[in-house]
DNA sequence: TGTCCCGGCGCG
DNA sequence: AAAGCGCGCCGGGACA
């Protein structure tokens, strides 16, 4: 009657109506249990909201559903700061369980967490888990019971189960604690074997073993996220609704315009209309085509660098750039933002911690990892993240995170320089580059733009003042100051590109296209900076040695990312997993960074010491708020605890610099 | 009505 | 033939 494909114990049942002695045995079972499975059947998936209806459990050879009535009797179990708690999906869980003044002490091990260690490329779904690892599966709740949606409601379909067959609801309830606890043991058994290479084998936190990784680093971090989701951030709700007609109506507006123009009815959301209409009717010339997805049929493309291209010769253009910006925030952040809010304002965003091969961190419902910068925003999105009166918003950016890795893991102390001394690393890298002073380069990057419009005279006295003895260098190179400036700018314009576009695996053909310079030249570019660096040029070719060696890429706290495509024949395959095996030790040990400086955040206690609470992760950014009269300390602590991460410092500093405002826009 | 894929685009 | 990493969400359109 299980459902299942394997032997499996019954299930016993609990609820408040069950004699005193049952539910003794209970309690006193689970509180003799060190390692507890857990699962709740809810009212539905809205983490702030809903309530558990079931709860099941499963422990050594038992398994049992339990009323959600019950769950005051094991109040002293879950305040045991001893127990492992096993979960899949554990903040899920454990929101549902605290929306009913239930809170489990002890650690939080999550089977999806961990299976997305040993597994990046797998999907880390509980049915898939046990299917995969321990080859059990069975029956499907929504497939027995009724598919849950719009129709129908979670606690709609558990109210029928309850009404129609009350010992089947039982078996099943208990069937995803009992999957969980067994794809637990088995996790933790090739977690455990599985060695890997870390910065800290020797010193704390010492990472061995991907067990390791995952106790000391990934379970704590799951409760830190917890915290972060379970408080939310509060939203100017009336700001947004002030913005949307608003936004709505200037829509509307272009849509007319654009209808007019074209002649007829044409829906500027729709990529088939825009190519018939640029390719078929006005017979433009495409400069590239899409991808062309399952079919294989590739199209002529309507992207913005085609609207960009075409915004002077084709009024349509320009229109449909306004259009998709305009549209773009208004679905996806005013609305999008708005229907997200809990009855206070708050949002509270799921950060997920087992979907980036990388080891970075993903935000849904709502992405609060992808708010527009204020520069692209005509309705100032991160001013309506806003605090309570008389509190503040801390925000702590890390400078150059990835660059200062890459100089740490290429050991480049030419780079670590340019980091030392606190200059621009892209103007540190131009200089390096072209062998021009570092001062030429800073000067070029301000006064080129305007040194056209600039007096003469006027524009010496400035440069000299920035960079003494520019003029004379600019003469010795045989061109005005005006052009060496521009040129200087320039150069830095080159070592952004390189920089930033190595770290990805940028080949030359797309560095001379962003660069607006011919295949030869971009090469000649790459080149100049591997001839600079030349550690860092080592750096990328071991990395892609010892993916070939090992199979994988590794961070600095010892996550690994499997790359089998490195050893594969086919040539564009291969250069893919080339690009990872580079990137991933950069982009992940940036991870590992900021992940290392919430957990340390955490344990000091900035709650307990300044009421100061943790609500966002940006990749390289930390928000906070606090009391208004705290924010000045908040600065400074979490500066500190940014700019250190571990316990012994890296080859270059790390620099963090908060800002404070009312807001998160006034934050930055 | 619901589900999937796609092109496109927001962020780091 | 084409070749930049990592995400999530929107609306359109195809299909069941």
């Amino acid at each position: 009657m299980t459902g299942w494909n394997i032997d499996l114990p019954g299930t016993m049942y609990l609820s408040g109506d069950s004699p005193e002695n049952e539910k003794q045995w209970m309690v006193n079972a689970l509180a003799g249990a060190q390692h507890i499975a857990i699962d709740t059947e809810t009212t539905g998936l809205i983490k702030w909201k809903d309530i558990p209806l079931y709860w099941s459990v499963a422990w050594d050879n038992y398994r049992a559903t339990l009323r959600a009535d019950t769950l005051y009797y094991f109040t002293n179990v879950f305040a045991d700061p001893e127990k492992d708690w096993i979960l899949a999906n554990a903040k899920y869980d454990m929101h549902i369980l605290a929306n009913v003044g239930i809170s489990l002490l002890g650690r939080w091990n999550c089977v999806q967490v961990m299976h997305s260690l040993l597994y990046e490329d797998k999907p880390h779904k509980l049915k898939y888990i046990c299917q995969e690892i321990l080859g059990w599966t069975w029956a499907d709740f929504q497939d027995t019971f009724g598919k849950i949606g719009k129709k129908q409601s979670a606690e709609d379909v558990i109210r029928k189960a309850e009404y129609s067959d009350m010992q089947l609801l039982i078996e099943y309830a208990a069937n995803d604690a009992w999957g969980t606890k067994g794809s637990f043991w088995e996790l933790k058994k090739q977690l455990e074997s599985a060695y890997t290479y870390s910065l800290f084998q020797n010193i704390p936190p010492y990472i061995d073993t991907l067990w390791d990784f995952f106790s000391k680093v990934e379970r704590p971090y799951t409760k830190v996220l917890w915290k972060m989701e379970r408080r939310g951030i509060l939203i100017d709700v009336p700001h947004l609704e002030r913005s949307e007609p608003t936004a709505r109506k200037e829509i509307i507006a272009v849509e007319k315009e654009i209808t007019k123009l074209a002649g007829y009815n044409i829906n500027p959301r729709s990529t088939p209309q825009l190519q018939k209409y640029f390719f078929d009717e006005q017979e433009m010339t495409p400069l590239k085509m899409t991808k062309g997805g399952k079919s294989g049929v590739r199209k002529p493309s309507v992207d913005e660098k085609f609207l960009e291209y075409h915004k002077n010769d084709s009024p349509m253009a320009g229109l449909l750039m306004t259009h998709r910006e305009l549209s773009k925030l208004h679905g996806t952040y005013i609305i999008g933002l708005r229907d997200l809010c809990d009855p206070s304002g708050r949002v509270h965003t799921s950060f997920n911690q087992d979907v980036a091969r990388t080891g970075r961190l993903s935000s849904s419902e709502p992405n609060l990892q992808n708010i527009p910068r204020p520069e692209n925003d005509k309705w100032n999105l991160r001013g309506a993240f806003i605090t309570m009166p008389g509190w503040g918003m801390v925000a702590c950016d890390y400078s150059q995170l990835e660059m200062r890795l890459l100089a740490v893991a290429a050991a480049e102390q030419d780079m670590a320089d340019v980091f030392n001394r606190g200059w621009d690393i892209h103007c540190g890298n131009a200089s390096l580059m072209y062998n021009v002073p570092y001062e030429d380069v800073t000067t070029g990057k301000k006064l080129a733009k305007d040194a056209d419009s600039m007096d003469g005279v006027e524009l010496i006295g400035v440069a000299e003042e920035k960079s003494p003895g520019i003029s004379q260098r600019a003469q010795a190179s045989g061109s005005s100051l005006a052009a060496y400036l521009r040129l200087c700018s320039s150069h830095r314009s080159d070592a952004k590109n390189i920089g930033f576009g190595l770290n990805y695996g940028m080949g030359p053909k797309k560095l001379a296209n962003d660069l607006g310079c011919t295949k030869q030249e971009a090469i000649q570019k790459i080149d100049t900076y591997k001839a600079t660096y030349p550690a860092v040029t080592n750096f990328f070719k071991e990395a892609v040695e010892e993916a070939r060696e090992t199979g994988y890429s590794f961070t600095i706290l010892g996550r690994r990312r499997n790359l089998p495509q490195i050893l594969s024949n086919n040539r564009s395959d291969r250069a893919a997993g080339e690009r990872l095996a580079v990137n991933t030790q950069i982009q992940g040990s940036a991870a590992d960074v900021t992940r290392m400086a919430q957990l340390n955040i955490d344990a000091l206690g900035l709650d307990r010491m300044y009421n100061c609470h943790m609500l966002l992760q940006i990749h390289d950014e930390l928000v906070f708020e606090c009391p208004q009269e705290c924010v000045e300390d908040v600065k400074l602590e979490v500066e500190e605890m940014m700019q250190h991460p571990f316990c012994k410092d890296l080859l270059v500093p790390l620099d963090a610099e908060a800002g404070s405002g009312v807001s998160w826009g006034e934050a930055k």
